[in-house]
RNA sequence: GCCGGGGUGGCCGAACGGCUCAGGCGGCAGCCUGCAGAGCUGCUUUAUAUGGGUUCAACUCCCAUCCCCGGCUCCA
């Protein structure tokens, strides 16, 4: 039984797409004038995880997922660089695809970008005055008009009355005519330089919210199965697609709204104003595996607001170690005969696994199952009541897990494999003496190396190494 | 001010009315190893913010109090 907590409904509900064995699924992109920081990836590797799932479970998933490339922060920093808009934002695009891949995130079928699609915004928006939902400021600028839309703040369950009241809202600047009116179209500024487009709304730039009305219905159709994205967005941002892509179409915009939590670090929010972030990039520097990454992120309920701590990211390296040992234990298992059956672990864990995960996406559950069976036919082993053949069907299972997961396979390297021809004389030197039982050279050798951060670890198929992590900051 | 979400063992994190209060990390012990590390196993259980209440039974529901985080502004 598939069930998806909806925002909307405040509750779990029962997972039914438009369409028999399809999912239209949109997700919030990156707005892309900085790098990614791991908090705006949390949210992405929630949506690989809940689209791994609808896959396991046999839906065709459509997944589009947009490119902000066009609002006040490019703009600004497009200027400040003095390049194009396009030249600004590329290599932020290019970046935050690296950071997908490491991370293992499916690619989006599509990802649009907002400056591709301001004909279809522009279209819209005619139709949105047309109808009468909108209005013209004095300066040019086109604002929706949120009284004209009966169920304004049905997603955040605010009421309109009481946004004023917040403190912050500035209503006389653009000649808005209420504080939570929206931009569906900005008219150029100074500011703007060379970012504008001309078109029959006049000279200017689209409004933020309307790409996502635009992208969404072109690539997916008027109603959404369902539409992703951080708790941020609920308001304004979720709640002013509602309003726009409803009043043009007539049709409920989206089936289900799943939203994360943030990600914290020191018990605040991790975003770029705050300065309390940390990039990818920053933290493969500092020696961590991105996978590992992966895995810290995914494995907290993404409704949950976690800490970011380099402990619970040791953490979590050590965890996927465990595992992926545990893989190579079973590859090494070559008992002719199996004098403990494993298929009733393996049919537990596998409903277990998958009943966790059907609901609400349910990772802990789903992770304890898969240490439980991991621990069990460790048990197995170490007794030697474990066959090659049932080693194979606990390897497949796992497999199987890791479809969704993608944790297990680890083709990532650090950049620094090669270690300087003094340190590798000295692990000659040092098994050498190891050969010859000279205890006392061999353990100084490894205790000089370890100072200058390399570990030395003796295994049954020779010597390895590793480097010891460096922290910064 | 208004609206959400939380406070669980050394740490991270499940459970959300009763069946032993998952799991991970760390620590300790055993096995293994020349030793160390890694690995495996076991132990780490009188842990549920505080004070009341409902109930045969509460971490779980209700009330109050304290504290933390988020949204109300661009933000994943």
């Amino acid at each position: 039984m598939l069930q998806f907590y909806d925002t909307m409904m405040r509750k779990k509900r029962l997972f039914r797409p438009i369409e028999e064995g399809k999912v239209r699924l949109y997700s919030c992109g990156l707005t892309v004038n900085d790098y990614a920081h791991i908090g705006n990836l949390r949210a992405y590797v929630f949506v690989d995880l809940l689209r791994r799932w609808l896959e396991y479970r046999g839906f065709d998933v459509e997944h589009v997922m947009n490119i902000t490339d066009v609002d006040d922060k490019t703009i600004q920093g497009k200027q400040k660089e003095g390049v194009s808009l396009d030249e600004y934002t590329e290599k932020y695009i290019d970046a935050f695809a690296e950071d997908l891949k490491l991370l293992n995130i499916k690619k989006a079928k599509i990802t649009p970008k907002a400056t591709e699609h301001i004909e279809e915004m522009v279209r819209l928006v005619k139709i949105l005055m047309k109808k009468g939902y909108s209005y013209r400021s004095k300066d040019g600028s086109i604002y929706f008009d949120i009284s004209r839309f009966k169920n304004y703040g049905k997603l955040s369950k605010m009421k309109i009355g009481k946004l004023k009241a917040g403190a912050r809202v500035k209503v006389d600047e653009y000649g808005k005519e209420q504080a939570a009116d929206f931009a569906l179209w900005k008219a150029w500024d100074l500011d703007d330089g060379d970012v504008f487009w001309e078109t029959k709304l006049g000279k200017g730039r689209p409004g933020w919210h309307i790409e996502c009305s635009a992208m969404s219905m072109k690539y997916l159709g008027k109603t959404l199965d369902i539409h992703t994205g951080g708790v941020d967005n609920i308001f304004p941002h979720h709640e002013n697609e509602i309003a726009q892509s409803e009043a043009i179409t007539g049709k409920k915009f989206v089936n289900y709204w799943l939203h994360n939590e943030h990600l914290l670090i020191k018990g605040e929010r991790m975003g770029k104003s705050l300065r309390n972030f940390y990039t990818l990039r920053d933290i493969i520097d500092m020696g961590y595996n991105p996978v590992s990454v992966r895995f810290l992120l995914m494995s907290t309920h993404y409704r949950k607001q976690f800490s970011f701590t380099f402990e619970s990211l040791e953490a979590a390296e050590n965890a996927l170690h465990r595992l992926r040992d545990f893989m190579g234990r079973l590859d090494e298992c070559k008992n002719n005969e199996c004098t403990e059956g494993v298929e009733g672990l393996i049919k537990e864990a596998s409903q277990d696994f998958e009943d966790a995960l059907d609901d609400d996406l349910d990772i802990s559950r789903a992770l304890a199952t898969v240490f439980n069976l991991v621990r069990e036919v460790n048990k197995l082993i170490d007794m030697k009541k474990l066959c090659q053949a049932g080693a194979r069907q606990v390897r497949d299972l796992i497999r199987d897990f890791d479809r969704v997961l993608c944790v297990f396979s680890d083709s990532w390297q650090p950049k620094e494999r090669k270690l300087s021809n003094e340190v590798e004389r000295l692990i000659r030197k040092r098994e050498a003496a190891r050969k010859a039982r000279d205890w006392k050279t061999a353990d100084a050798i490894r205790d000089k190396l370890q100072k200058s951060d390399i570990i030395l670890e003796d295994t049954p198929n020779g010597v390895k190494w590793r480097k010891r992590r460096v922290k910064k900051r």
